[in-house]
DNA sequence: CGACCTGTTGATTTAGATCAACTTACGTGG
DNA sequence: CCACGTAAGTTGATCTAAATCAACAGGTCG
């Protein structure tokens, strides 16, 4: 089901150079040198295209691999003994996949695409000459894995200590932010108001909050006969997410531009 | 309550120099080349000794530093706006703190002793120079930075799949394990088998496994009666660890050998 | 058309929260 | 040395949020 475009084979002419990357337009992004273009464009090995449903990463295997998000939605989790499934986060355009592979041996989680995606490969072995070489690049590495950390520490707590309501508005409020600061909201089709993508099903959510299925669902259904969400058929809509944060006592960290690798 | 001390003030006999730290001594860590000793010392700003029960950073705050733990535990934890607290982890000796700070503006979580500590005290402004100039240090800095991303996503697994029993012995078995990699764990003064200084209270594990104080209790009685762990007055003594994360499907991540900061 | 996946809804059960009373340990000061 | 105050730990009774069970509906695909 996967597809690898390698930029040395034939002349090269399928994969995006980093210079041309769409990602680098967004405003949610830093400003790359020349220098760093340059290094980032040896570093890259080529691109993956790989079907909704598709599992990239196999928790337990070790992947040479290091990928970034370049299009698409996706999901990270671990499998417990017990059978169960904690989806660790969600992952969206200009992600980086792999850092703690690159670190730990073995995978300790698995990543699935949750839509068509396009992913960036990068070598594992070339990730030590890029924090040996590129102080600037090596300070990105490391913002990103705090910036991860601490969106892990937020989705503790909401899985902690929020009850039901609370941690799915909280959930949907960080996709829809996510999103957002992508440029991904729409104008619904109908009428006022925006929309987000939302692709993944309730199970995902349910795992992602450690709730039930069932109680996920009229979680669910509750906020939409509030009017305080609506999720449906793979849109989300948020009337007023001011409102929902403020009702649900949420407060989202304020945007930061960041780092792209 | 707390107590500075300044290399540079006096003679700055009073504060231990990295080449000295015995913390280098113990087999859990990386070595260090003398390139490196001789960076870390630059960096290092001074020591600090807090009581236990001490605020060594708060939520909210700009910290203009960042700590390594030299002697004594301690924990993080955030508030949340409903007034319920989630114990992020627990803090062991070698434990670099505050990286997340370095990267967001403001904190996000709070530090606070939970016995008498021994800090190393670095600046915040140093941190972008040693990135910047010791590759090696900057690698050190990912690799802990992903190990960290790696036990906050066991514990959202765990707070999120397991029932009581596991989430107790969880999370006692990563204490035993930490401590025995730092060569903690002594001989009980009665009789036979090892045991563990816990010196946090029941409520901290609670809010680290988002249980309700008086569950964990009764979980915590129920395992003493199976001889499965015994925590009482800051000891904890596991009798057959192997078999108790048999019993409850854990799964340890295998010993490692890490950098110190 | 039937198989299958995702979502929906009501009925029932239960793990764990909450409430409340009490014990134990450890100061501190008279 | 004892009385008192406070913080941590213990235990039983009660309540409830959420899990589980079960049946069904809608959409999609071969």
């Amino acid at each position: 089901m996967s597809h690898i475009t390698d930029p040395s084979a034939g002349r090269g002419a399928r994969t995006t150079s980093c210079r041309a990357c769409a990602l680098r337009e967004k405003t949610c992004f830093e400003d790359m040198t020349e220098q760093e273009l340059a290094f980032m464009e040896r570093f890259k090995v080529g691109e993956m295209v790989v079907e909704a449903g598709t599992t990239v990463l196999l928790q337990g295997s070790t992947s040479p691999q290091l990928f970034t998000v370049l299009q698409g939605l996706g999901l990270r989790y671990t499998t417990l003994p017990n059978g169960n499934r904690q989806v660790l986060n969600f992952a969206f355009p200009g992600d980086f996949i792999g850092l703690q592979s690159a670190v730990m041996g073995e995978l300790c989680h698995s990543f699935e695409a949750s839509t068509k995606m396009r992913l960036c490969v990068f070598d594992r072995a070339g990730f030590w000459e890029l924090l040996r070489h590129q102080p600037r690049r090596s300070f990105a590495i490391s913002w990103l894995a705090a910036r991860e950390e601490h969106f892990l520490g937020d989705s503790l707590a909401t899985v902690g200590q929020r009850e039901a309501g609370s941690k799915i508005a909280w959930a949907l409020l960080r996709i829809w932010q996510r999103l957002d600061e992508l440029g991904e909201l729409q104008s619904s089709p109908r009428g006022n108001g925006l929309r987000a993508p939302m692709p993944w099903r309730q199970q995902d959510l349910a795992d992602a909050l450690g709730m039930s299925l069932v109680h996920t669902n009229k979680t669910l259904a509750r906020l939409r006969a509030k009017d305080q969400a609506d999720w449906r058929r793979g849109w989300l809509t948020l009337p007023d997410p001011e409102a929902l944060a403020k009702e649900y006592e949420i407060t989202m960290s304020e945007f930061q531009k960041r780092p792209l690798i």
